[in-house]
RNA sequence: GGGCCAAUAGAUCAGCUCGGAAGAUCGCCUGCUUUGCAAGCAGGAGGCCGCGGGUUCAAAUCCCGCUUGGUCCA
């Protein structure tokens, strides 16, 4: 960074100063007297009570503001992309501006949707989760204004820093009313995602209301490079904007409009503005990083006031569960209707997260509401400007109650293990750190809800979470990834002949390249894997094709044994009847997958899926398995559908187009790069970006057959299924199977059902009556062997070796239910089981016995005084052991 | 994607450290008691101890793998 990357002709044509900030000694430019940066910690916070701008705005009122301010500038409007960034696959949710546009349009694959442009973008970000409702600002969920310029290599620039400055100020004088003096911008350098440039933080009344990023350099191991497309990153926070135009004591009285004072209404709370005024101050000069910071600001407001910690924690304690319940209830709304599914993995992690930290605050507040009631308010006061929500709105609230649900099951859980483990202890214990820990990390449980479950003191150590963390990372291990193969890159493009006519089987090309068994032609009907559809199956000048993969554009097809040379004229076959299976089942996941979105709602995506010959899978979110109920629905659905006949549509579109008509929904297989966009469309059913190969007419589907379902995690239910011929033959190895096992039990074939449940009981009652029988056996077996017993000292010696078929342990059982009886039994065949009982006025103790015996034959063996058994050693010595039983007594 | 916890009767769980004949409570069934209900008394049924390997004379118990559920973190 230097000086010159701030020498915009914008300050300098217009009188601003360049100044350092004592404090910070950073420079900044402008209009003003200041001497320090107005930046927390060098200033306070000045706009509390005292907006710098000249009308108070809702939230809804500075979104237009800011929006309409730069469509009137040149600037064209672009509608905000969904929460979930679907269109890359290293990130779960969209946390700024900018990543709408990464990586396609930034690299040059696609055009923006218009230059320069204008957004406000829905993003969330979890990392300062924790200083929501306590700092006055922090937000999980919050709305990214921007004004976005991609200047192109060989294309005239459209603006870059002096413009972007001229604007930003323009719409803070301009628009909103700002006196000029008051703002100020601060000189940064800014590095994100492997690039970097410079950057204007803007500072107005204490507060960062924007920041202007300029990306211009790649960053590389060789330094740093410019890049070929100059970026204006702009990033405006709308939630700042709106808060210090009303001047409110802090951004959540400014945000969440009628949402925040109905809340307050029904947990009851008087609003004390003076203390909050003041605590939104400190918190504002206050870089919150953990629980303890969080402590310092609430004493120094507190002392600032002139009270005790306790007596600011009673007012401003509920506040901050109102200000966390609306936070998270908002970005749930949002999140849940971008079809993210509360789950235990990935982005739904984040929403169970929401609702769970939510719940908590409801709890605290001791409301008897379900959460669904406030994300119903979020959801209809955003409704206006995000019109899916009203689309979604069942969709949504029933994920938020589902999940709800499973928070109270998991409580209840909870509540049982923690009475489970205070029962065992003594009074005076109390539930350790260790203890308090697993709870938490294995159950769920966080030190306050034990607490709440329990009148057994609970030892909460200052540095709770910090150990949960560190336990995180003690016991993490790398696994070494897996080899990848290597395909050559830079190699030609192969003609995709399978685009232009799926039914062509034969054709002929030229061997450009020979790699081992790898061939690469310069044109190829072999469809190579993708999209869950394996690849096609065939001939090479009559040599069998194992398998086809694509590697960027070019396909290579694995033909172990061919004699070709680079430049011969091949002749490849397809087998057909393969493809045609696998086209019948692609287009069935389509048609499954819209089946199941219109049945359940809009969270239903598609997480995966495989397209076999002898089945297929389709993975898709959803809270729960399917009920066979609901999957015969699915099927009968799905089949009525492919009745229908109707065609299916395949067109390649820009990229932006294919968005603009589509919607995001397109990307159900996960993000497709390039420029155009190959989408198959079901009218009506389904329309997805796919480069899988389809059945004209869903009527060529055939029929499809669910097999089954499956949760295969939380959030994710796998529907397996067949269709075209595959569904034709699993019907009929149905009905050979049922007529087999009708023909087997000898009963026509819709009485099958109850003659197997008739053949079990019958099953399980014979299998009793021979454990009576064998019991009886045994008893009067032990009676004959009493009558034989040996006495020594008034203990009946019984020794016995058993006969095949007879029950030991119910012999041996029986014969020491007589008080007086020592029973030696050992187990008939090859192996050695001896098992030594004895009556309970016997006082020989078993082990001994055992011991005795064991030493004779030369096994091991174990047990309890009054029974023992063992094994093991030379069979063939049993008889004589036993003879010398009674002898060994003595 | 990674870590942790769990799986035993219809339900909730004990037993697992330290291997030795599968238990409790509730629920269920039968009978008795009661005008009836709530209940009480007596008796009874109900278990592949998640699955598969291994160690051992012997595994619900120890070891390994898997499956399923829960949970925390990214």
């Amino acid at each position: 960074m230097s000086q010159s990357d701030f020498d915009l002709e914008f300050f300098k044509d217009n009188g601003f100063n360049r100044k350092e900030c004592p404090k910070c000694g950073r420079a900044f430019w402008s209009l003003g007297s200041w001497e320090s940066c107005g930046e927390p910690p060098c200033d306070e916070y000045s706009f509390i009570g005292d907006s710098p701008m000249n009308s108070p705005m809702d939230l809804h009122e500075t979104r237009e503001a800011y929006l309409s301010f730069f469509e009137e500038n040149g600037h064209g409007r672009v509608s905000r992309y969904p929460i979930v960034a679907r269109w890359r696959n290293d990130v779960f949710f969209t946390q700024a501006s900018i990543y709408d546009f990464q990586p396609y349009v930034i690299d040059g694959t696609i055009e923006p949707p218009a230059n320069p442009l204008t957004i406000s973008q829905t993003c969330v970000r979890f990392n300062d989760i924790d200083n929501v409702g306590k700092t006055g600002r922090h937000f999980t969920f919050f709305e990214m204004l921007a004004h976005h310029v991609f200047n192109r290599k060989d294309q005239e620039e459209i603006y870059f820093k002096s413009k972007t400055a001229e604007l930003c100020h323009r719409f803070f004088t301009e628009r909103l009313g700002t006196d000029p003096a008051k703002l100020r911008y601060i000189e940064e350098w800014w590095e994100g995602g492997g690039n970097s440039g410079p950057c204007l933080e803007v500072i107005l009344d204490g507060v960062e209301v924007a920041t202007l990023v300029f990306m211009m350099y790649r960053e590389t191991s060789k330094g740093r490079e410019l890049m070929d497309t100059q970026v204006v990153d702009t990033g405006y926070g709308l939630e700042r904007i709106c808060w210090v135009s009303q001047g409110t004591s802090s951004a959540y009285e400014a945000v969440f409009g009628t949402v925040v004072d109905e809340m307050k209404q029904m947990a009851g709370i008087e609003y004390d503005s003076r203390v909050m005024q003041e605590y939104a101050k400190v918190a504002g000069m206050t870089n919150a990083k953990t629980a303890a910071d969080i402590r310092k600001i609430r004493e120094e407001t507190a002392s600032r006031l002139g009270m005790s910690y306790d007596e600011l924690m009673a007012t401003v304690g509920p506040l901050e569960d109102v200000y966390v319940i609306c936070d998270h209830s908002r970005a749930l709304a949002i999140m849940l209707n971008d079809a993210v599914v509360p789950s235990n993995v990935q982005e739904g992690y984040f929403a169970r997260l929401l609702v769970r930290r939510a719940l908590r605050s409801i709890r605290n507040l001791n409301l008897k509401i379900r959460l669904s009631d406030i994300v119903a308010k979020q959801v209809d006061h955003f409704s206006e400007v995000i019109p899916e929500l009203r689309v979604n709105r069942d969709d949504i609230l029933n994920l938020v109650d589902v999940e709800e649900d499973r928070y109270h099951d998991t409580l209840s859980r909870g509540r049982q293990l923690v009475a489970r483990i205070t029962k065992g202890m003594q009074p005076g214990e109390s539930i350790g750190a260790e203890r308090l820990i697993e709870l938490y990390d294995s159950h769920g449980l966080n030190p306050e809800i034990v607490a709440e479950f329990t009148d057994v003191p609970v030892d909460i150590p200052d540095d709770f979470y910090i150990q949960v963390t560190s336990r995180h990372e003690a016991s993490g291990t790398m696994e070494e990834d897996e080899e990848v193969m290597e395909l050559p890159k830079d190699l030609p493009e192969t003609h995709l002949l399978y685009y232009e006519d799926v039914k062509e089987s034969d054709f002929k090309a030229k061997v450009l390249k020979v790699m081992g068994e790898d061939l690469v032609l310069d044109r190829t009907a072999f469809y190579p894997e993708g999209g869950g559809q394996e690849w096609d199956l065939g001939s090479i000048n009559g040599k069998e094709v194992r398998q086809v993969v694509k590697s960027g554009r070019t396909v290579f097809h694995k033909v172990p044994g061919h004699r070709v040379k680079e430049g011969d004229m091949v002749t490849g076959v397809i087998d057909l009847d393969r493809r045609r299976q696998l086209m019948s089942h692609h287009t069935a996941a389509h048609v499954i997958n819209g089946v199941c979105q219109k049945m359940f709602g809009n969270h239903i995506w598609q997480a995966g899926a495989n397209k076999g010959v002898g089945g297929a899978r389709l993975d898709i979110t959803h809270y729960e398995n399917f009920s066979p109920e609901q999957i015969s629905i699915i099927e009968r659905e799905a089949n009525r559908s492919v009745m229908l006949d109707t065609p299916v549509i395949v067109e390649t579109l820009p990229r932006d187009e294919a968005e603009a008509k589509y919607g995001f929904r397109l990307y159900q297989g996960g993000a497709v790069p390039g420029k155009m966009i190959r989408v198959v469309s079901v009218p009506d059913v389904d329309s997805e970006a796919c480069g899988g190969l389809h059945v004209d007419r869903t009527g060529k589907i055939g029929p499809i057959r669910i097999v089954r379902s499956k949760r295969i995690q939380d959030g994710v239910v796998r529907i397996e299924y067949v269709s075209g011929m595959a569904a034709v033959k699993a019907i009929q190895e149905d009905r050979d199977t049922v007529a087999a096992v009708s023909e087997e039990l000898n009963v026509p074939r819709n009485q099958v059902r109850d003659a197997v449940v008739r053949t079990r009981n019958e099953m399980r009652s014979l299998s009793k009556e021979l454990d009576a029988v064998r019991s009886e056996l045994s008893q009067s077996a032990s009676g004959d062997l009493l009558s034989k017993a040996v006495d020594v000292d008034g203990v009946k010696v019984v020794c016995y070796q058993a006969k095949e078929g007879e029950d030991v342990d119910q012999i041996s059982k029986t014969l020491s239910d007589n008080p007086d009886v020592l029973a030696v039994v050992a187990a008939p065949g090859p192996k050695v089981r001896i098992l030594v009982s004895r009556g309970k006025d016997v006082s020989v103790d078993c082990r001994d016995v055992l011991k005795s015996i064991m030493a004779e034959v030369g096994g091991g063996g174990g047990g309890k005084p009054d029974f023992a058994q063992g094994g093991g050693g030379d069979p063939s010595k049993i008889t004589d052991a036993l003879e010398n039983v009674s002898r060994m007594i003595n």
